[in-house]
DNA sequence: ATCCTCCCCTAC
DNA sequence: TAAGGTAGGGGAGGAT
C-alpha cells in the first residue's frame, strides 16, 4: 500500500511517524489536569463553575480584551495618528495562521507536517468541537467547528491535542509586543488578530515581510499572514488571499476591482443566517450588488 | 432631530 | 462524554 511505503520511507530517513505524533498527543493529554479530573457535577467538583470557565475556549477568547488592556497599560500612550496629507493610508491586518494549532506544533517536531487539530475530547467518536486545525488537517476537509467524530472519519491519522491557554496568552503577547516595536498605532481585534497603521513607514511588501519574520522569530515559529490596503476592510480582505504564511497588498487604485470579484460572503456581516442573508440568493458576487 | 435603552447579531 | 462566553455595533422604538 502507498501509505505503508510512505511510513517505511519516513522511518528510513528518521522522520517522526504517526505513532510518534500520537504518543506526543497522549503525553499532552496525560499532563493536562483538567482532563484528569473528569468531574462533571457540582457534587463531584465543588469548583465546577471555575473548572468550567478554565476549560472554556470561548471564555478564553471572550476575556482576552482584559488581558490585552494590561499590555496597553504597560506601554506609553500612543500618539495621535499622524495625518496622511491626502495620500492613501497603509493599513495592515495581521492574523496568526491557525493560531491554537500552530502553538501546539511549535517546539514539537513529532507533530510537524502532521494533520493536527485542537480540542478537548479524548474519544474518537465524541462530539468535542475542533477549534483550530492546521493546514495539513484542512487538506482533509477538517475545520473549526467540526466535531471530533467527523474529523476522525475524514482523517483517521488526525492528531488531536488539548488546549494550552497559557501558551496562547504568552504567544499573543509576543505577537503584540513585536507589533508595538514597529508602530504604536495598533488596534487589537482579538487574541490572534490586529490592525496597525503603517502609513509613511515604507513599502508595504518590505514592511510586511519584516514584520512577519519578526513575529515568527519572537513566537518561536508561529506564522502570521498580513493583508494591507488603504483601510481596514480592504486590508482584511487581503488577508484572506495572503493565507497561509503570506502577504497580500491591495492598493487604493486596485481596491474596487479586487473587491468586485469576491463573493458577497467574504464581506463581514454577510454570512447567513442574518438580515442580509437574502442578498446571497439574489447575488453571489460583490460586483453585482449595485444592480440589486 | 437627538439621545437614550434595549435587544439582536456578529466575530473572535 | 465535553467544557456555547463575551464585547461591541447597530437598528427599533420610546422619551425629550
Amino acid at each position: 500500500m502507498a501509505g505503508d511505503t510512505r511510513e517505511v520511507h519516513q522511518r528510513d530517513i528518521g522522520e517522526p511517524s504517526n505513532d510518534d505524533a500520537q504518543r506526543v498527543a497522549n503525553e499532552m493529554r496525560n499532563q493536562e489536569p483538567l482532563l484528569a479530573m473528569k468531574l462533571r457535577t457540582t457534587h463531584e467538583d465543588p469548583e465546577f463553575m471555575s473548572t468550567f470557565f478554565k476549560a472554556s475556549r470561548l471564555h478564553f477568547i471572550g476575556t482576552w480584551k482584559a488581558r490585552y488592556q494590561e499590555i496597553l497599560d504597560s506601554l506609553p500612550p500612543p500618539p495621535a495618528l499622524p495625518p496622511s496629507h491626502g495620500c492613501e493610508r497603509l493599513v495592515f491586518h495581521i492574523d496568526m495562521d491557525c493560531f491554537f494549532a500552530s502553538v501546539a506544533v511549535r517546539g514539537r517536531p513529532e507533530l510537524a507536517n502532521r494533520p493536527v487539530a485542537v480540542c478537548w475530547g479524548t474519544s474518537n467518536n465524541g462530539s468535542a468541537e475542533i477549534s483550530s486545525a492546521n493546514y495539513e488537517a484542512r487538506g482533509f476537509g477538517i475545520g473549526a467547528g467540526m466535531f471530533i467524530r467527523e474529523a476522525r472519519q475524514r482523517c483517521p491519522a488526525l492528531v488531536t491535542v488539548p488546549y494550552e491557554f497559557d501558551k496562547y496568552s504568552a504567544t499573543a503577547e509576543d505577537m503584540y509586543r513585536t507589533l508595538f516595536d514597529f508602530t504604536p498605532h495598533v488596534q487589537g481585534v482579538s487574541v490572534d488578530e490586529a490592525y496597525a497603521d503603517f502609513t509613511g513607514m515604507g513599502e508595504a511588501g518590505d514592511l510586511a515581510s519584516k514584520l512577519r519574520a519578526a513575529i515568527k522569530e519572537r513566537t518561536g515559529g508561529c506564522c502570521a499572514s498580513i493583508g494591507s490596503g488603504p483601510n481596514r476592510l480592504i486590508a482584511r480582505l487581503g488577508t484572506k488571499r495572503a493565507k497561509p504564511d503570506g502577504h497580500w497588498h491591495i492598493a487604493q487604485a486596485q481596491a474596487a476591482a479586487c473587491v468586485a470579484e469576491l463573493p458577497v460572503s467574504d464581506l463581514p456581516v454577510c454570512h447567513p443566517p442574518n438580515d442580509l442573508h437574502g442578498l446571497l440568493y439574489k447575488s453571489s458576487w460583490i460586483v453585482d450588488l449595485p444592480a440589486i
